[in-house]
DNA sequence: GTCTATACGGCGATAGAC
DNA sequence: GTCTATCGCCGTATAGAC
């Protein structure tokens, strides 16, 4: 099935490098740009180069994926033991940076039919996600004030995937109510977990930025 | 800059044709595998043809998302006509059926990073917002007991938003919240709108299904 | 308006030389 | 570790037949 040619080791500085052009075109021109010439001509290198690290094209992304996956996992981590007492803000703030790389959306779309990407997506989701209840299990908190009666699965669903999904539909354009719900979720936390300078730490940095409303426009 | 080749009428039905063979090609396999050749193969014609109604393989995704969007937009339009007295069951179901099929993330990535995909992607979403916004707020629901004081704008985004993310997830193989997230939202649909037979109505079709469980796992 | 044949350069991938 | 040569498939363009 799979060659037996001989592969360059992991712990190359080359293939390091190479994955850095790597995220860099995906995040700018998307996975379809991922390709051995192009990878090769933005790291100085020959295709044939990028290929004994990568046999296949599957395997850059898999490398690609696993290790921001790990950056992410240990950024959460810091972030959990820095401010122990502000998990759900934490939450929120982790779930809006984890999608802004924009490579997030990429690879969602690659794992969408490539198995080995899956796998990879998958096994670092449910770990992530783990960790999180952990935190919101063992910080005491009971639910989101004014976010009604969810449990806590439901509230850690609900906190993470929103920001996912404002980042998703930037991504496509999309802005519509964007601005209405982070307002109305920099309240929600601002409630639960009050801060000295109020809900300007929740708000998104990037294109939804726009003057605050409070609520939705009167048509 | 574009050729001046002729290019085949809309209303061709070999055109139509394509088009289902181009969705079949996407849902399998993801919109890499929608090339000239395989539509051609699948649909029994030369690529060439392909190539007559669809210069550039920009204008295949271009056509196909926009024959989806325009045929989702009928089917919300009907939705709520059929259904006036339960507008929130019908968004929530809605949406687990506009992103099941597998196309919506296809679109999603597609749209990432081409800009005349990107532009139907926003103008069929904010419609759709837009519609749906409208439906809310003639139908006279001022919120969702149980999930707090939310505006109906978020609530909206939530609603709506809530089962896209669990399809995209379950399209990646992630499932860790997901019952969970489900039951808690079906008990708030019971609640806000009740049937005769229960939760039953809002249970998603698909991966999800096991057996019902009303609140989170201990554990 | 529909459809076919053919050609070109770029691609992923393989095998193997330096 | 690094690079070349090669293969078959890809998007795209063109010229022309029904």
């Amino acid at each position: 099935m799979a060659s037996q040619r001989r592969v360059g080791a992991e712990t190359s500085k080359t293939r390091d490098r190479l994955l850095d052009s790597v995220e860099r075109l995906m995040v700018k021109d998307g996975y379809a740009a991922v390709t051995y010439r192009a990878v090769a001509a933005k790291a100085g290198v020959t295709s044939g180069l990028v290929q004994y690290y990568f046999p296949a094209l599957d395997d850059i992304f898999v490398a690609a994926i696993r290790r921001r996956s790990e950056q992410n996992l240990a950024r959460l981590e810091a972030a959990l033991r820095a401010r122990p007492e502000q998990p759900l803000r934490v939450l929120w703030e982790y779930s809006q940076e984890e999608s802004t790389a924009a490579l997030t959306t990429e690879f969602l779309a690659l794992g969408n039919h490539r198995k080995s990407i899956r796998a990879e997506i998958a096994e670092f989701t449910d770990r992530v996600r783990e960790l999180q209840l952990d935190a919101l299990r063992s910080s005491g908190v009971k639910d989101l004030p004014g976010l009604g009666d969810l449990s806590i699965e439901v509230l850690l669903f609900v906190l993470t995937g929103v920001p996912k999904l404002l980042r998703l539909e930037e991504g496509v354009g999309v802005s519509g109510s964007h601005q209405a719900t982070v307002d109305a979720f920099a309240q929600l936390l601002d409630a639960a977990e009050p801060t000295r300078r109020g809900s300007d730490v929740a708000a998104l940095p990037s294109r939804t930025k726009s003057k605050p409303r409070r609520s939705a426009p009167k048509r």
